[in-house]
DNA sequence: TATACGTGGAG
DNA sequence: TCTCCAAGTAT
């Protein structure tokens, strides 16, 4: 067991501590909206990739109160490109019930926090240290590389999750625990990296059993990942009048609430046509590859232009499909479809 | 406990 | 090109 690794690390925080739009500056009270907005932004996701949407959400909603009031369909449209599309909505059933059930004033425990949609274990650690200074054992996947770094712990992932929670409970100090808890992630983002670790200027280095042994990549111990399918299918361009025949996805399973493309059935032999939202000429749009988390998608583009009385749906001006809000497989689309769209007018001239 | 759930960047 | 991975949650 390393001697204390808090008094080290705190000291690194407070000259490498990253500037981040969302954190508080020395000095600053925190503000709980913020918190819990760029936690839930970060989750499974990028810092580089959450500056421009926290940006917006809150230069848009700047308060709990005035995203519980926002239309879900625009916080969807808002959220497009991010990913992980769950977060979207529970992000606004959060906010209603931070808003009716807790007068706006986020809960400031673990334990109310949790009770709230889309706030885990993590989050809620996350949110009652760092917007309410309370101590918390913080555990994320940064947490996890640089404990299992420090104790060398040689369990593989899921089975090691338990240890690596008491361990990292050793570790958290009662005072600043919030600054140890981001001190952690921010170590784990930048100096403890999954791969090529900067050991040599690693504050904990002295008291890291990994680095004593001289493999800190080989940790965290994970299970082999299984080999991800590959799937087919075709999607729809359906235009009447200028406007695209775009459909809202169910709220649930993949890119759940989100606007779309019309698609058929996606499985692994290449269904010719399947699910077409209407009777017309096809013509091909080309085709596009797209890799979700767990499986691999090639999807082929159908267009055509229909003169009849057109079915229900939501039909959206070709020339601002960019403005829909389309996620990133079916942006991916559009734009074969403005393409296809600009040929044949080509073609007519 | 295992699986579904997005996307873009790094190496 | 391709694999890995990122401030996880819900079921």
């Amino acid at each position: 067991m390393p001697v204390d690794a808090w008094p080290e690390l705190l000291r690194w925080y407070d000259v490498h501590a990253r500037d981040l739009p969302w954190r508080a500056k020395p000095g600053e009270t925190p503000d709980p909206y913020r918190v819990w907005l760029s936690e839930v932004m970060l989750q499974q996701t990028t810092v580089a990739a959450v500056r421009s949407y926290f940006a917006r959400f809150t230069e848009r909603w700047p308060t709990v109160d005035a995203l519980a009031e926002a239309d879900e369909g625009e916080v969807m449209a808002a959220w497009a490109g991010l990913g992980y599309y769950a977060r979207a909505r529970n992000l606004v059933a959060c906010a209603r019930a931070v808003a009716e059930e807790h007068d706006g004033i986020f809960p400031d425990t673990e334990e109310g926090l949790r009770a709230l949609p889309g706030i885990g274990a993590y989050t809620a650690a996350a949110i009652a240290t760092i917007a309410f200074g309370r101590r918390a054992v913080v555990v994320d996947a940064n947490v996890e590389r640089v404990v299992t770094r420090l104790f060398a712990i040689e369990t593989p992932l899921a089975a090691a999750r338990p240890e690596i929670r008491a361990r990292t409970d050793t570790i958290t100090p009662d005072d600043r625990a919030g600054d140890f808890a981001q001190a952690m992630m921010d170590l784990g983002a930048t100096i403890c990296t999954p791969r090529n670790p900067a050991c040599a200027i690693c504050p904990l280095s002295d008291i890291c059993t990994a680095r004593r042994r001289g493999d800190p990549e080989a940790f965290p111990v994970k299970a082999p990942r299984a080999a991800r399918p590959h799937r087919h299918g075709d999607a729809y361009w359906v235009e009447y009048r200028g406007q695209v025949l775009l459909v809202r996805r169910p709220a649930k399973g993949l890119l759940g609430g989100m606007l779309a493309l019309p698609t058929g059935q996606w499985t692994e032999a290449p269904p010719p046509l399947s699910g077409a939202p209407i009777d017309a000429r096809w013509e091909e749009g080309g085709a596009i590859e797209h890799g979700f988390t767990h499986f691999t998608l090639a999807l082929t583009l159908r267009c055509a232009e229909v003169r009849d009385a057109p079915v229900d749906g939501i039909w959206w001006p070709a020339d601002r499909i960019a403005e829909a809000g389309l996620p990133t497989l079916f942006a991916k689309l559009a734009a074969r479809g403005l393409a296809w769209r600009e040929q044949r007018w080509k073609g007519a001239a």
